[in-house]
DNA sequence: TTTCAACATGAAAACGTTTTCATTAAGTTA
DNA sequence: TAACTTAATGAAAACGTTTTCATGTTGAAA
């Protein structure tokens, strides 16, 4: 790798000047730029980030952390191309960590980060008392929240409506007619889950009807427990009629154990789910659901960072999008054993 | 941030002390150690991967670059997840880049890599001739290409047998009758483009028919080429019996289309697409597919490239997994006009 | 005792930048 | 012409590590 002596040989200066004019090309003499600048063309010089980030560390070295919960899910992943998308027009890079809703791995992860002394974070906490994010936070470093928020700290955050959309999918249910609505949540202990169910709540509330806590059910916000939970909801001596799955990975794991017991969706049983997939028309069959719109979260949250690395005092804001119902043919019809 | 000093005045040692204690402890008295060992816990000390990235380049700071081409695409997520594992056990960091197929984007992030000087580099080149890739390759930067290889420069690959498993497909679709067979391919450049290709091909000379140049259509591996691309194909004077898709993203357009037009999958068309998802079987009707192993695929590379990194002089190798057509319904019937 | 090896430790250099401070040259004012 | 700005540049310190080299201490061999 070419270094700044070598530009600087090649360009008869010093390092000093080679690096004013890479940062500061005012207070350099015209000419001497020029020569400067052809060196660098000549060698192909590109500093090293690391040297610089080493050197004046706090909010330019042009790199920040990512720190997601599960890669596997669509939404994430809208998240992380709206995020980059954003960083890639400022130059910036991304350390990406995956933590697959496991606490240590996301402490591992948030330790490396710091130690490679990132410029800001964009992360969703494992849940709302996440101690180690809380401290970093305080340490002053940039953070911007996605898809949950933190108790107790103050922090920039960006989500969506989760109560609001669940209520509205409820609500949806229960205007087909449908009572036994089931839900199955992901972790209990993310903000998220815990929101859905309150809308979930709410929703039975606002209609004059009663929650049969029989028919909600906890996972790990993966596929496998949407197929085990849903078959434990089907073999109820009285099933729901309909079913309400708390993200993605359940809806998909949900519809394999129904279309594997040959259940019928909508007559007998119908679906909305949390989460929206851009091929959700192409489910069999065309999947209702509660949509968020990631990709614009993302370059939200990007936005964030950026404001907050150039401005640290900024005043915090919590960024709430819409969830919308995107209504197709998984619950079209209405139960067989409706009561309007 | 706590650094050396702060543990060395703590423990009353010189910083060398401190660092070999991390180190190469068995080169430090054992009353020493414990002293330090102390003071580094009580400290909550963590060495800056910067300074340790800057002081000793070559393979011992743990971070390693990924770098993709389509993050949207389930395949190149499994592969991500397998790479991530991997990583995450031996303590390592990856940057994640998503280029989008786009070779300026690809250019910015390898250089942005290699100016923060990772160990090594996990790659799905843009095409077969990626300069940049290949030169990197030259410069001694442990590398694995995946998904894709690389012409003119020896290097680590894991791919699938692209060829294999199209002709597989293919001839899956010719024993169920069909001669009308269209293919839509990703971007041409895209090696596994070009062995996809090659496997339709060998399809119909193993079986003694003729390939149609007006089947063959030539997308950019998204999904909206998938929607159009199959749509050129339905407004044919004679459609095509059935339809094999180049990649996941493709797939999913064409069933977009498809179903939009009211046309019967399998009856009017079949379908066969590259690349399984695991929620394939949730699909209108279960989809017919070739796997690709991603995970364990993205498992490999990381453990070839910590070999490399371990000795750069290894040989280099070509691992080639099976590519498995798994057979579900999107291609159950024989074809309308089938000639066995 | 004397001489050596073995061990334990510290001082200092190096990695590639940015930035402060000092120095020189040139131009301006009186 | 003398005194003083201003502009342009270089020398050197600093960032937090690792590692080489030198130094001192201890115990064993002669």
């Amino acid at each position: 790798m070419t270094k700044l002596t070598d530009v600087a040989k090649a360009a008869g200066v010093s390092i000093a000047t080679v690096s004013r004019v890479l940062n500061n090309p005012d207070s350099v003499n015209a000419a001497t730029q020029q020569k400067v600048q052809q060196a660098i063309r000549s060698l192909n010089y590109k500093p090293s980030r690391v040297a610089q980030r080493l050197r004046s560390k706090g909010g330019n070295s042009k790199i920040i952390g990512l720190v997601l919960p599960d890669i596997q899910n669509p939404f994430y992943v809208d998240v992380i191309r709206g995020v980059e998308e954003a960083m890639y027009e400022k130059g910036y890079a991304a350390i990406m960590c995956n933590f697959a809703q496991n606490e240590d791995k996301e402490r591992l992860y948030l330790d490396i980060l710091q130690s490679e002394s990132i410029d800001g974070l964009i992360v969703a906490p494992v849940h709302g008392r996440d101690q180690k994010v809380a401290n970093m936070v305080l340490s002053g470093l940039p953070i911007i929240c996605i898809d949950r928020g933190l108790t107790g700290v103050e922090a920039d955050v960006v989500l969506v409506d989760n109560q609001q959309g669940a209520f509205d999918a409820i609500s949806h249910l229960i205007k087909l007619g449908h009572q036994r609505i089931a839900y199955i949540s992901g972790l209990p202990q993310i903000p998220t889950s815990k929101a859905r169910l309150a809308g979930y709540e709410a929703a039975f509330k606002e209609y004059g009807l009663k929650v049969d806590e029989s028919l909600i059910k906890y996972g790990d916000s993966k596929h496998e427990s949407g197929m085990r939970l849903t078959a434990e909801l089907l073999n109820l001596p009285t099933p729901p009629t309909a079913l309400f799955t708390g993200n993605n990975l359940i809806t998909l794991g949900a519809l394999e154990t129904i279309h594997s017991r040959g259940v019928k969706i909508p007559e007998e049983i119908a679906l909305v789910g949390f989460d929206d997939m851009y091929w959700s028309i192409s489910l069999n069959p065309p999947l209702t659901a509660v949509r968020q719109p990631g990709f614009e979260m993302g370059q939200r949250a990007a936005e964030l960072l950026f404001q907050r690395i150039k401005d640290p005092s900024r005043p915090t804001v919590k960024v709430v999008f819409d969830a919308a119902l995107q209504v197709r043919s998984s619950c079209g019809a209405a139960a067989k054993n409706a009561k309007p």
